[in-house]
Formats: structure tokens, sequence, C-alpha cells
DNA sequence: CGTTGGTA
DNA sequence: TACCAACGG
């Protein structure tokens, strides 16, 4: 998933509380939708869901975070993935086959009894499929959060509204968001808090990372940050075998990237790769407007139809409205 | 994931 | 009050 650079830029990540996160933010919505559904599971995998058998843990996971975002002062928009780039055809066919083995290796696992790899393998099978998306923007919209479809990755439109100044900064897990040229990256915002992870309790928080930092750091330009991450492997290409980020970052700083490629990968154009890194397909075609949610209508979507307690629900709404009358409300937005 | 409810 | 397991849908 997303492009493996962690070993040479590690140190860039600084944790940051909520407290200096207030302000608007372009949250990846499929990599947080993605996130909901593989970690909002009971303990042998099986995700919420409603009588009907649809999957709702991603809609628990919007209700609460979201709600946990406003009251703490951040303003998220949600965007989603529009037309995958014909070159990344190759990641999605691969993760459609990872999901797939991931499903069989659940139900084997849930008949040996084996409950801890049922939930790995469960978490391995998310998918976030046309339903999840369209129930996410159905719920999105009512709580007065602004959506919007990028005509080509999320993340590459997330990145392009931070540079331009319409929010602070970008949220994902995935580093291409960089790659991309998102000045300032927050990762951890949808996951943080205590998770259980190889079995150990960890305590997540947001990290905060910052593209010239990064940059400055390793003394590299943008264009030779993202020829690493060719070397080592993008969704719209292969790595080359035997290369990570620490001997990528040793090849490029020497100015050996194209003979490297040439040698390793002949057949291999990486043009089209950084263009696409460079100049994704994006939009200025956006509004941004946080409005009061629909109290009724959030009610009515998710418990008639999709069997959240009352209770539950109003206890979050408490977060986003500051109560009915509500002139501190409007002020606020 | 966030919340709840039991326990020290 | 602090912690943790289990519940939610």
């Amino acid at each position: 998933m997303g492009v493996a650079l962690r070993d040479i830029i590690a140190d860039y990540k600084k944790p940051v509380g909520f407290e200096s996160l207030a302000g608007t933010a372009a949250v990846d919505a499929n990599n947080a939708l993605y996130q909901f559904l593989s970690i909002i599971r009971q303990p042998d995998g099986t995700p919420l869901m409603d009588q009907r058998g649809r999957v709702t843990s991603h809609l628990s996971g919007i209700l609460f975070r979201t709600a946990t975002f406003l009251t703490r002062g951040i303003k998220p928009v949600f965007v989603f993935d529009g037309k995958p780039a014909a070159l990344k055809q190759g990641t999605i066919d691969e993760r459609r086959k990872i999901r797939s083995e991931a499903a069989e290796a659940w139900k084997d696992a849930l008949e040996r009894g084996d409950e801890e790899a049922a939930y790995k393998h469960a978490q391995a099978s998310s998918r976030v499929d046309a339903a999840v998306i369209a129930s996410a923007k159905e719920l999105l919209h009512l709580l007065g959060i602004p959506v919007l479809d990028a005509p080509g990755e999320g993340e590459a439109q997330a990145a392009f509204m931070a540079q331009r100044g319409d929010v602070r900064y970008a949220v994902s897990q995935d580093y291409d968001t960089l790659l991309f040229g998102a000045p300032v990256l927050v990762r951890n915002l949808t996951v943080s808090g205590k998770r259980k992870i190889r079995g150990r309790l960890v305590t997540v928080v947001p990290e905060r990372m910052v593209l010239a930092d990064v940059l400055a750091g390793l003394a590299l330009s943008r264009e030779q940050l993202i020829q690493i991450g060719i070397l080592v492997g993008t969704d719209f290409n292969d790595g080359i075998t035997g290369i990570g980020a620490k001997t990528g970052l040793k090849i490029v700083r020497s100015g050996e990237f194209a003979l490297k490629i040439r040698e390793k990968a002949p057949g291999f154009d990486p043009e089209p790769v950084m263009d696409l890194f460079l100049h994704p397909q994006v939009t200025t075609e956006y509004a941004l407007a946080w409005k009061p949610p629909d109290c009724e209508g959030i009610r009515k979507m998710l418990c008639d139809g999709y069997d959240f307690s009352p209770e539950r629900v109003d206890k979050a709404l408490e977060g986003f409205s500051v109560k009915a009358g509500q002139k501190t409300l409007q002020d606020w937005f």
C-alpha cells in the first residue's frame, strides 16, 4: 500500500497534539474508510453490520471521528477517489487478489477457531465498495461536512488543495501524498488512541510531516524523492527488486536513477509515473462549506436505516451541535 | 474506531 | 479516578 519510503523519512515525522491541528484538513476519504472498515470489527473479524447484513463500521467511524474533529476545531473535507489511472491497474488487480485470499483465510481461521488469525485476515479482506462510499457520502452530507469527488486520485487532490492553501494540511496514511506535493501531511488522524498492533497495546498519536523539511533534510528535490519512490515501487509501477528506500536514496543522490532503470528494468519508462505525481488530474471546482448537522436526517439514516441506537447517535451529535437554539454553532461555522 | 460498564 | 474488556451494528 502506498510507497515504502519510511526508512528514509521516519526522522521527519513529528508527533503533534490535536490542539496544533485546528483548521481545515483535506482527508483522503478512501484511505480513512479503509481504516475504519479494517479496524472497527469484533474479535473474530466480523465488522459492524445492520440487521440486513450491510456493513456499518465506516458509518460508526465517521460519526465519532468527525465529532472529535469538530470539537477540536478541525474542519475536514473528505476527498474521494475518482477514476483510477490506467497505470494503477496492476495494483488494483493485486489488491483484489489479496482481499479474496484473505477472505478465504478468514473463513478457514474461523473454522479452526483461531480468533487472532481470523481478525487479521478479516482486516486484510476489507473492501471500500460502492455501498460503503455511497453511505459514507450520505452521512457526511447530513453531518454538514463537505465532500469532494476528485477527478483522479483523492490523495493528489488533497495535496493540491493543501498546496493552494485552501486547507492547512492533507490527511492520509500514505506517503504518496508527499510525492503528490502536499506541503504538510498528517498521519494517524483517523486512527489514533490505543490500538493493538501485533498483539501489543500501543498508543498511536497524530504525526505531521512537512515536505520542505523532508526535502531539505535529505537534500533532494521533489523530483528526486519521486525517483526514489519509483525505484522502490509505487501504486503506479513495480519497484526494482532489491532496492529499498535507503538504496534508492543513494542511487538518486549519485545521479544514477536513469542508469539504474535502464540496467534493471530496460523496458520500463519512468516518465509517465513521474508525470502522474508532478501533474496529477485535479480540479479547482470545489466549495468548502461546513454546515450544521441535519440531526433529524442523521437519526433517520442511522437509527431507522442502519439500526444504530438513538442514544449513541444523539450523544455523538452533541459534538456537532452546541445545543438546540444554537447561536454559537452558527458563529462557529 | 469511540463508548460503555465492570472492577480495583 | 484509572484501567480494561467487551460492546456497538
